[in-house]
DNA sequence: AAGGAGGGAAACAGATCTGTCTCCCTGGTG
DNA sequence: CACCAGGGAGACAGATCTGTTTCCCTCCTT
């Protein structure tokens, strides 16, 4: 048997899933219940509406996302250095997964185009933290300006991840980052005396 | 009067322009025929569903942005490598236009997930094409490997682009973008031996 | 075993979407 | 001036969307 918070969270997954897929406004609350199999009563339940679905979507994506990124990165590598370009390599993973259509934030921007929404904010959020978490590393790397270097990094991951699903050449789009991002960081740290 | 030809292209500029800021399916037909002043049956008359509205959409867009970024870069500079850095000077410009709501082709993919689409295809295009400007810009620098620097620059553009959007911090994006690509450029320059 | 709560299936309401068709008016032509 | 082609306005059909409600079955408790 089910319990509801088990109905709830297969109702966010396979929500999520059909947002990543095939887009928002696309995917309509009946198909997202026939997927899950879940019914509209218990849905409207849990959430007010298909936004607040959305909502909660987008939220619990952010958080898994960010966990299995993070630990893919912190796997590949243990150094500030070998973790920077670790990031690229995760990112190929990302890409080259069945499963990838872009990144979902990217997305739902592109989608719900009115600023200062909830949904807007967490897009924005997520990319912070993504950005954030670079900076750390940079941080650790000892850079002198570890915020400029995680933006350029962050300018190529989302660039990467833009042309991996538009160009379907996806191993290819992290590769390329990835060298430039070798680039970059070694530029920074011999600018900074870093060894 | 409006010529029939008028009218289309009316309606073709108007679908454009609310796609860019709404998004495709959330777009309506009835919204573009208001704010056009076209009427329905001249709309059928032109297209035979949305999709092909849509299509022509983004045939014309893609002529109309690729010719006005090229007029604005050479604009800005004259050898291959000021041009290849005011790549960025013109993209910030368009960051900041009150029209800018993303890159209207990269918000077409991630509505329209099916591969090897008519739209998806056109998306694809607009990016190799705009890749095929860098490169020759490249190859006019002289550096050993253009294709090579061409990618990367590339995907600097595509993340400024996507960061512009969502960040909303849209002119740091672009100089950020700017100075990575700096870095680049003068990397590969000092590495083919070239002044 | 009886009763009651709760969830699934699905009908339903009302809005909105794409695409067709009809009616009427206007403007150009003989 | 008379006529007629063509486009605008919008009714209409049929599908689909979100969100509500009804009905019924199932399972848990006493």
């Amino acid at each position: 048997m089910m319990s509801d918070s088990q109905r709830r969270e297969q109702l966010i997954d396979t929500a999520i899933d059909l947002f990543a897929k095939h887009g928002f406004h696309a995917t309509g609350i009946d198909r997202i219940l026939a997927v899950s199999g879940v019914s509209k009563k218990t849905l409207y339940r849990h959430f007010r509406s298909k936004d607040e679905l959305i909502l909660a979507a987008l939220r619990k994506y952010d958080g898994l996302f960010r966990n299995n990124f993070m630990r893919e990165v912190e796997s590949r590598g243990t150094t500030p250095k070998e973790r920077l370009l670790a990031v690229f390599d995760a990112a190929r993973a990302w890409f080259e997964d069945n499963s990838f259509y872009g990144c979902v934030f990217i997305n739902a921007v592109g989608e719900f185009s009115a600023p200062d929404t909830p949904i807007r904010h967490i897009c924005k959020e997520f990319k912070s933290l993504i950005r954030g978490y670079i900076e750390q590393q940079c941080r650790a790397l000892g850079v002198a300006d570890a915020g400029a270097l995680a933006e350029e990094l962050s300018i190529l991951l989302e660039g990467a991840t833009v042309t991996a699903q538009v160009s379907q050449n996806r191993g290819r789009a992290a590769e390329v980052a990835k060298t430039a991002a070798t680039v970059l960081i070694e530029k920074a740290m011999s600018e900074s005396g870093v060894a």
